[in-house]
DNA sequence: GATTTGTTCGTCCACGGAACGAATTAAATC
DNA sequence: GATTTAATTCGTTCCGTGGACGAACAAATC
């Protein structure tokens, strides 16, 4: 027998996951109900899965008419994936169950030695994690790594990443999964906040979004029919190059792009600085703003019309239907508020424009979502073009009680 | 039995018609390895589709060692699709067959009285195209039309159309699919140049590209992983309102987008006026440029420098390894050419552009695209999800003497 | 004779449906 | 209130069928 005569069992045996995944505790019946498939196909696959160790017996069901039924459960961490968000100043580290449960978040100032350093200290913070729930790290299956700054596939490299000295000339991909002993996939960290955001956050109702990250600099994360766009060398997103906000063509826009001369913190507290002559950081413009200072008012209008601008220019090119604000500074009301009434005036088209529901643990909840995608694509669809296993909707996790 | 158990079958048949479409004529051991289906099961799969009328006997193979063996070849007119380009100016209609050939390309003005009046036109011209072949117009499956305008999928309505007179306000796809007694597929004439560059044209070698069409207005068409890009209104690749070029904030951006405004013709022919107070249309100008006029140079120096930003602007986001310049005036090698040294002066990522291979056969040919893609998987992959039968490649497509 | 094509035959996987026993609740009767 | 009966649901066994594969073999050609 190949490929073709055990695909049909292959298929079922993912519909039958999918809706463990999704429904558990959940009976046979039940699930052959759900699936359409016959009751006794479902008891052999549920046989077959209970050997294997990925699902056991739970309980009874009772209370209503007829037979109590067996329910069935995921065992949680039969396998499990390792999601990080790799920050300039601080490594986070969690651990996604097969049940989709994201656990044990743990935290620590980056390695500021860059290179194998940083390697070295999310290996061991994955080790950490692990630990915390008390699972032997032969549990991990894959690890997921958010950078800022855009991995290189071919070579592992991840380039553009300032604040991580060393990484744009190692083969960061192949370095980690060494020291980890697992795979690892490495995605940019606004990308991953999109993934996050779409997943149980801001944008759980719409596959097509986009999530403008700004901070100390400017990102986003394109999602086009529910799948991350890339792009050809990873660098989709990469709003920063925007050609407006300050001169395109000046020989320093190739280095820090238009937009984010502007857009980027210092841009802003730059602006700031040429209206009121007065020197500040973003926070204290922002609170300058709120006790009137007319200037930084001004600044913060000037920064929402580019901002909507940016948001103008993914509507137009993608045409999602929303965009998500993150990042400390494009999470602040003052700004989506701003966004809200300028768009508008800039762009002819409804756009939704909201705040990211998930904060700071977009990028980690990203990096869960895409790597349990991956474990179960890995575990059960086993390279069946096409097919894939939605991970449970923001509605099953808030059940759960998955809170952002 | 039931939907499962069926699905090998209808995947072997998927797999066995893609390897005729791709080879034809084929014997039916070649489809065998092809496949990696066993010989027995492709010649029942054979012997089915030659009583279906889908596929033929064609020859012997001959020449080498060994039995003659029986070519199987498409039957291309077994069914076929219909594809029309409309534009302000005229209405081409094709026939596409099942093999793929795009057969007798029929053209006539655009009747001015819009509205019905088109819809009878595109009906009678694709009536026309088909009996050019000699073909029962019954044999017509699925008519796909390229508009200038975002068709609305919920209403049928085509908004933004402004050449076509009354389609912003009836349900165009539901009085096509009436008026042709099949069913119709109405999208953006850009959206479909670009799938067609990508099937056989200067896209050919990427999944991931962007094309631009300059011409009255400007438009784009983005492809990301071989889809296309809609956005969650048909609005994707409104390049015209991208935020510069003129005053976004203006009201009248709104109506016009900003960059529309100083990138169509109208704002190239003004930019000119401006420049050397003489009044010329935009092919006017490239011949004064070409004569040596000062101001006529300037003006499309400063044309190339929007329509690079443009570029910079569509690969920040979905960073495509090409991007397609067409359109009347974005086919120009003085612009292809200016934005090749312009680019790098404002985008720090290699990005390949070229001028459009298809030219104005763009839109038809993608709407060829298309439509056979989705008469391939109407006809066999029958909602399987993800199951797709590709498109001879742009290669074999050059072998059968298909020119671009 | 070597090689390739295409058919026939037997086998095996996998799904579905019917029938049936088991387990439980709801209703009816005593 | 206790007991019997009906209804319902769960899960298994058994059998039929679709469909793919491999082996063997006949046919056709160099």
């Amino acid at each position: 027998m190949n490929d073709v005569s055990r695909i049909s069992r292959r298929i079922a045996l993912c519909s039958v996951m999918e809706t463990i995944v999704h429904c558990a505790p959940i009976s046979r019946a039940s699930i052959a109900k759900q699936t359409g498939l016959s009751k006794q196909t479902i008891s052999e696959i549920a046989r077959q899965l209970e050997e294997e160790g990925w699902i056991r017996e739970t309980g009874r069901t009772s209370g209503h008419v007829g037979r109590t039924a067996v329910t069935y459960d995921i065992v949680p961490d039969r396998a499990v994936i390792a999601a990080v968000d790799l920050g300039g100043t601080k490594v986070r580290a969690a651990i996604a169950d097969l049940s989709c449960q994201v656990l044990s978040d743990v935290e620590e100032p980056t390695d500021k030695r860059g290179g194998h350093h940083v390697v070295a200290q999310i290996a061991r913070l994955c080790r950490q994690a692990a630990a915390q729930e008390g699972l032997d790290f032969s549990k991990v299956r894959l690890a997921v790594i958010g950078v800022p700054g855009a991995p290189e596939s071919a070579t592992g490299r991840v380039l553009m990443a300032p604040n991580i000295p060393g990484w744009d000339s190692i083969d960061v991909t192949a370095a980690l999964s060494q020291e980890l002993g697992v795979e690892s996939i490495v995605e940019n960290d606004v990308n991953l906040a999109a993934r996050g955001e779409h997943w149980i956050g801001a944008g759980a109702d719409c596959d097509d979004l986009v999530l403008i990250a700004l901070g100390t600099g400017i990102g986003g994360g394109v999602m086009v029919g529910g799948e991350l766009v890339r792009g050809v060398s990873n660098a989709a997103g990469e709003l920063g190059f925007l050609p407006f906000g300050s001169d395109p063509f000046e020989p320093q826009s190739l280095h820090m792009g238009a937009l984010e001369r502007s857009l980027g913190s210092e841009g802003i507290a730059e602006r700031y600085k040429e209206l009121s002559g007065r020197t500040a950081d973003v926070k204290a413009i922002f609170d300058a703003a709120a006790d009137g200072d007319k200037e930084a008012t001004k600044t913060l209008d000037e920064t929402a019309r580019l901002l909507a601008r940016a948001v103008a220019s993914v509507a137009a090119i993608t045409n999602p239907a929303k965009v998500i604000l993150s990042g400390s500074i494009g999470v602040r009301s003052e700004l989506v508020e701003r966004v809200h009434a300028l768009l508008p005036l800039c762009f002819p088209r409804p756009v939704s424009v909201e705040a990211s529901a998930l904060g700071s643990k977009g990028a980690l909840i990203g990096a869960a979502a895409v790597g349990l995608a991956s474990l179960h694509a890995a575990l059960w669809t086993a390279g069946m073009q096409g097919a894939t296993i939605a991970l449970p909707s923001a509605a099953i996790m808030r059940e759960r009680g998955v809170a952002a």
